[in-house]
DNA sequence: CGCTGCATTGAAATATCTCAATCAATGTGG
DNA sequence: CCACATTGATTGAGATATTTCAATGCAGCG
């Protein structure tokens, strides 16, 4: 079976051919599980692996000085964790799993060869890093731009459409349980106002809240009409409509 | 002379050789100059080339919904602007010149060369467009776990360190002068606000503020306690004391 | 049953915003 | 050289958003 089936699944400009998909699953050595908010890497530390997610989500968060955590980004399957780490060689930030997670651990080393091997793949695997900044920026925005309400009601959206790509939403139910704390770390606000928020958005129809983080979404436009939600960012394949496509095949190995 | 010889400049894992120097030297085909607040890319914009800034400050936003900017990086001479515009075609995001700027600009084409030719080089830029992702993550903090004066305070030590790189620090003037409504587009807060906490700062002898947005720091330590700053994000060679620099020369060149 | 972890609520304290006004420096046209 | 407009910094006062602290509720679990 394909671990790495949904990688950049959605993406169209750098979606892989098979040959690529055959040598990316390749370089799997391992797969590894981890518990509920265990941690997979402690920020400083030096890496040689980095992580491709099969199943579950991972939080990438920052301390401060009292060990308060800001989340600064989250991976879904299809996602790499920490692909930056191949260039970086070093995290800067730590990560953790919010519930079950099952990975796909990959040598530094055969990413590499992945490299060397085919330019096209090595570009999408840059591009892939890059995702992950064009996301940051939209983190920026909505943490110095909007209200508690609209910060939550962003990252909703964010969460919705990246689960579109890769075909795990239903169409109603966020498919990701986080804690409301979890909320207050990613937007920067309190447990508590966070919870306020929440309840304001629930009073007004726009979502529903279940036991254990489940989330019900009501109004998918009114979320994102409060959290100024432009999804382009994502570089799904409707945005690039226009595109040449000059690279879009893997037949690109050389 | 060289235009990029500051190009990742004190970031010993993957500063240049010599050859690698002169490649990307003539990869640049040309050079412009923007006048002040004259914007570069707008968002959304198709790009064939990235620019490489020889002088001057380039600011990085994405805006609201009313026009109201929210700043999601800046860059100095030896950084990159829109290197990721090389793999990702397609700009997320505004960029626009602060002061005069002066730029080296590089067709994509010319990056595709280079990329093929060398693989450390290819690394190398990979590394470059990461450093902007860490800088991202660190702005995410800066805002979601920060007072007003610590955003302030944490903004100006990460100028002043990434200056200290290239060696346009002198220990000192902050060599930028934003206008207090950048550091308010920044720091998501209001202008007014921004005043008031620099007005804090300067009571508290922390900084002097000179006209134009010049500022001169007094107390360096403090404003890195205030912002919580650990300067580790930036990739420095000081932090990487213990690298075994495996790909440190140039030449792992194809 | 009595924990424990999370959600929820209330009330008061604090941070930040908004609006409106003033000030200082600079540039422009006459 | 003056009158005037423009831009950015500064200040005050009141409104609003968010935090803090403390308490309660509620469900799962050994």
């Amino acid at each position: 079976m394909l671990h790495t089936k949904l990688f950049l699944q959605g993406r169209l400009r750098h979606e892989l051919g098979t040959r690529e998909k055959v040598w990316l699953e390749e370089a799997i050595k391992r797969t590894i599980r981890l518990k509920p908010r265990e941690t997979l890497v402690e920020r400083g530390t030096r890496v040689e692996h980095s992580y491709y997610i099969i199943e579950g989500t991972v939080l990438r968060h920052l301390d401060d000085r009292n060990g308060e955590r800001q989340l600064v980004g989250l991976n879904f399957p299809g996602d790499f964790v920490d692909l930056h780490g191949f260039p970086m060689k070093r995290l800067d930030h730590s990560t953790a799993a919010l519930g079950h997670v099952h990975l796909a651990e990959v040598p530094h080393s055969a990413i590499a060869e992945l490299v060397d091997r085919s330019g096209h793949l090595a570009r999408a695997l840059w591009f892939s890093t890059l995702l992950d900044a064009a996301m940051h920026r939209e983190w920026i925005f909505r943490l110095g731009r909007l209200n508690a309400e609209g910060r939550i009601a962003h990252l909703i959206c964010e969460i919705v459409e990246r689960h579109k790509f890769v075909g795990l939403y239903d169409g109603h139910n966020l498919p990701v349980q986080l804690l409301q704390r979890d909320y207050a770390e990613a937007c920067g606000i309190t447990p508590v106002h966070a919870n306020r928020s929440f309840r304001n958005l629930k009073d007004r129809g726009i979502l529903e809240l279940g036991g254990d983080g489940r989330i019900e979404i009501l109004n998918e436009a009114e979320l994102k009409r409060l959290g100024e939600f432009r999804g382009d960012y994502l570089y799904g394949e409707g945005d690039l409509a226009l595109d040449s496509f000059e690279d879009r095949d893997g037949g690109a190995a050389r």
